[in-house]
DNA sequence: AGTATCGTTTAGAATCATTCTAATTCCAGA
DNA sequence: TCTGGAATTAGAATGATTCTAAACGATACT
């Protein structure tokens, strides 16, 4: 994944290091802000603008999986960094791989039929998650 | 549409009224500044903060599609306002609707095996439009 | 008609994630 | 050790969205 990196020319710094291994370590699909706080958990004086960036680079290098959302941060997914299907919970914001791989019909096939050169698909169901449905007397909502 | 509204124990105000309008003439799943200006062709003096609560209700009652965008404004489909399929072009932002429904299987399904209760899938290919990729010429990108 | 009420609308401020900018620091190679 | 280009920084700028508090408007009741 580094060497990924050192081919496109791009140094592999201590920082970078240190993020790539937040977000492999991680199986919650961080945001940013989460990213940002386990980079300077090693390196404290570690900005902002360098996570994105580094975010920045690694998309462009499809070694992140960014999970868009207008209305909260978006969550990065460095683990399994091409389309797949996820779990977001509405309620506690949790975003979860689907191990049931939907037949997201083979890109291909949608390229073929819709005259579209197809890069990119994404398949996400949004709910409320077992835990968050057990914990349902409360009144509480996320925001996605 | 404006009876389910009626329903719900909101007044279908004129301004209201012709957001719906907007909403439904348009097959380009419009942004919200797309459809205030629709709406201030008729009623100049409408405010941003109208839309934005009108569309608000609408979400509420299940009446408009919200297709988010963290890079880019969000948009809307008050035609098809059901989780389905779209092509977004990265290029020039076009949303179209897919026709050849991919087999989002059942929610239930989803439902069952997950233990999450589904309220919501997004499913959305990501790629040029066939437009696009003739003017592909030139060098210009969107930002999605 | 007059008025109390409650929902609607408004302008502008506030928020928040993200991007930009320009200055500074780092570091590999000469 | 020097030096240039990349990396990093703090803070400002952006842009979509949300909030706020005031003004407005329509309806129901007197």
């Amino acid at each position: 994944m580094k060497a990924a990196l050192r081919e496109k020319g791009v140094a592999v710094t201590r920082k970078r290091a240190k993020l790539l291994e937040v977000l492999l370590a991680s199986d919650r699909h961080p945001s940013v802000s989460e990213i940002h706080e386990g980079v300077k958990a090693a390196y404290p004086g570690t900005s902002l603008a360098t996570i994105y960036n580094t975010i920045e680079i690694l998309k462009e290098t499809g070694q992140v999986l960014e999970i868009e959302f207008s209305a909260s941060a978006n969550r990065y997914d460095g683990r399994i960094p091409v389309s797949h299907p996820h779990l977001v919970c509405l309620q506690c914001e949790k975003v979860e791989d689907m191990e049931d791989a939907t037949p997201h019909d083979p890109l291909e096939r949608v390229s073929q039929t819709t005259g579209y050169e197809i890069v990119r698909l994404r398949t996400d169901y949004y709910g409320t998650c077992p835990e968050c449905l057990d914990a349902s007397s409360s009144g509480e909502r996320g925001c996605l």
